[in-house]
DNA sequence: TCCGAATATTTTGATTATCAAACTAAATCC
DNA sequence: GGATTTAGTTTGATAATCAAAATATTCGGA
């Protein structure tokens, strides 16, 4: 089938335009002096807020055993805090200093200057559609 | 600025599609029997063809130290060889064997299949027109 | 042609990340 | 209230990683 050909080319530029922001992550993490799974870590948690230990790993695609010694770090680098939700004694939060918040706020503003950089040259109406094409292939994950 | 809005939201579409993208590629490398860095290093030589030891490090974001024990156990596994280009006899040329050849097509396959599920909905516009956002921006990096 | 500098990879030694499984503590379910 | 489930930590072993030293080859003059 020709049509196919669409999906093939569209499937490779999508794992180039992956590949490309893996790269760059890696290049801007490098000079923070924390680690990228720190700062991966710092960037979920300031998307979705506190959370805890639990679905921190399973966003993370690490068991809890390593997110325990990760979090031992990461609060050492004054990142995060762990806090004990009077509801569940058993669990614990996971939740972002003032510092931590700091780093992801910069982390945020470097990946808004690489999207400004990335639609440069793109007209208002194709940003726009770029932005719908995003939502809508998030919803069909 | 207002307009910022837009670039800010985009930016976060992406991130979220990144991560949605990791978290597919890491459950669908489970059950390979194959790390995942092993399939990426797969898919690299699948897209590119062989390379070098050096350029396939800089391709993952590794040193080459750490890249020669990487290739010393894809070689055990039977998904690459080891080449010695006549040309330059210091270097080694890292080729996919057949067998990780046809690695590399079952995964290309399944990246094909996703980017079927997430753009399903689209017409064929809407598609084209995304596959010429996504090359402009992967121009554009 | 021969030698020093540069290049490509491997090896080494030490550190860090990771997992599965055992363990502890708290909540939940008959 | 005791058995079971759930959340997180600890442990012991393995794998990934890096920087630096070592090895082998090529290259660029004199």
């Amino acid at each position: 089938m020709v049509m196919d050909i669409n999906h093939r080319k569209l499937s490779h530029e999508i794992i180039e335009f992956y590949d490309k922001l893996s790269s760059w992550e890696l290049a801007v993490v490098k000079g923070t002096g924390h680690s990228l799974s720190h700062i991966h870590a710092v960037e979920i948690l300031g998307v979705n807020g506190a959370m805890r230990m639990k679905e921190l790993a399973e966003k993370m695609g690490i068991t809890t055993g390593t997110l325990t010694v990760q979090i031992d770090k990461m609060v050492r680098s004054g990142l995060v805090m762990r806090q004990v939700p009077q509801t569940d004694r058993r669990a614990v939060l996971v939740t972002l200093t003032e510092a931590g918040e700091v780093i992801y706020q910069q982390h945020d503003e470097l990946h808004h200057q690489l999207t400004k950089q990335l639609t440069m040259k793109m007209s208002d109406d194709e940003r726009r559609c770029l932005l719908g094409l995003f939502e809508r292939m998030n919803h069909e994950f």
